[in-house]
DNA sequence: GCATTTCTTGACACATGTGTCAGATTTTTT
DNA sequence: AAAAAATCTGACACATGTGTCAAGAAATGC
């Protein structure tokens, strides 16, 4: 399911390399798109190193041969796919209009649902077990850096842009109406009686959530 | 993590018996809710017969003796959570006005993501994993009760009661918002730096979602 | 086109996990 | 308190999965 979605990647550690590690480069990205699929599907303990090698075409020993241990390689997958979040989803911006960039930040985390959701989902299981392999990210600064994502609302709220809405519960608000879309897929699917929501489905699930968020904080 | 929020439950296989079956419900029980915790925390695959076994209390070929086998087990688990879901959540009630019924809905479903958050990460992540022990439940008519879940909505809307927004998007946004604070847990409590939400600012988190999807959607 | 590096692959050792079974023990019935 | 039923438990067979290694093949550098 949704193999056309996996996204191409660089693998951040190789990227200035020429004709050596030409191969290195297309059997890692063989490698991790496979084992995106693998462990979105089965989640870590469920993906075998076995299955990884079969969807991507290679002996299993050759997995091995790039990524020393499933621990390791699942580990990269996760660094990659945060990375990837915090590169296209940059702040609010508190100078901007809140209607015009809260829309554009809500349509922009559904069309990540739209085009990424094996790495949403593979983010949300680690999350769903208490993210044992997510502590340092957790542990380390991540207070600080939520609260500096939701400083934007108090901002918008004490300039009267907006209501005095719980910015901390806003973002989640946000976040899961939105996230829900990738994680939740199957559930989606089988409610509205489709195999695949159309691009046409799909923007109206967005308008809805853009207008319902927009509106419920008083933002025209 | 939530030792204590699991739930005591009666077997509905074995409801009508008296002396006899006395150990037999007893044992049932402690593997069930240490079930549970371990499918929670690792998944179908990352959980062990032993794990839960030794979490149990009891030596693993006697968990063998209650339950045939690991998908059994898991599957009577996922039956008794959908079974507690559909109990506990009735449907909404067109004839009362939407501001109430729509507000006890969101409050009901935020307690249960704060009581049972073990039953909404296991389910969470059969969801995720594509439900492939789910397949009868969601093609069996699951469409049909959804729509049917939806109709109030729109009743509501052409009643005047309610703004026409979509049904469908609509239910997925109060699940999703809901929901969001049992799968998340791990993650809201890292943003807000805490190892628990303290009942006050649950009841913030029930209000917030309650306040804005309520205005959202235009109800007073 | 030869030497060096990179890559491939089958075979192996080891670890973990599932489910079975038969005999022992405990609980319940009569 | 004897018989029957239910429960417990150690030991086993089997299957699957991980990671290693050494030798061979292919690609690259010079």
């Amino acid at each position: 399911m949704n193999k056309a979605a996996s996204v191409e990647l660089e693998l951040p550690s190789h990227k200035g390399e020429k004709a050596t590690g030409r191969i290195r480069r297309k059997n890692e990205q063989l490698i991790v798109n496979a084992a995106k699929e693998e462990f979105a599907a089965k989640g870590y303990h469920g993906a075998t190193i076995d299955s990884i090698a079969r969807r991507a075409g290679l002996p299993r020993p050759n997995v091995h041969y790039y990524f020393d241990n499933k621990l390791q390689l699942y580990a990269e997958i996760l660094s990659i796919i945060i990375d990837l979040w915090d590169d296209a989803l940059n702040d609010l911006d508190p100078a901007e209009e809140p209607a015009v960039a809260l829309r554009e930040y809500i349509e922009r985390k559904m069309a990540f649902s739209r085009n990424y959701p094996l790495d949403s989902r593979i983010f949300a299981k680690e999350i769903l077990s208490g993210a044992p392999r997510l502590e340092t990210y957790f542990k380390s600064g991540y207070g600080v850096w939520f609260e500096r994502k939701t400083r934007v609302f108090r901002e918008w709220a004490a300039q009267g842009k907006m209501d005095a809405v719980d910015p901390t519960h806003l973002m989640f608000l946000i976040w899961s109406a939105t996230q829900h879309y990738a994680d939740f897929e199957t559930q989606i699917n089988a409610a509205v009686g489709v195999n695949r929501l159309s691009d046409e489905a799909y923007a109206a699930a967005t308008e809805t959530v853009v207008s319902v968020i927009l509106k419920g904080i008083g933002v025209a």
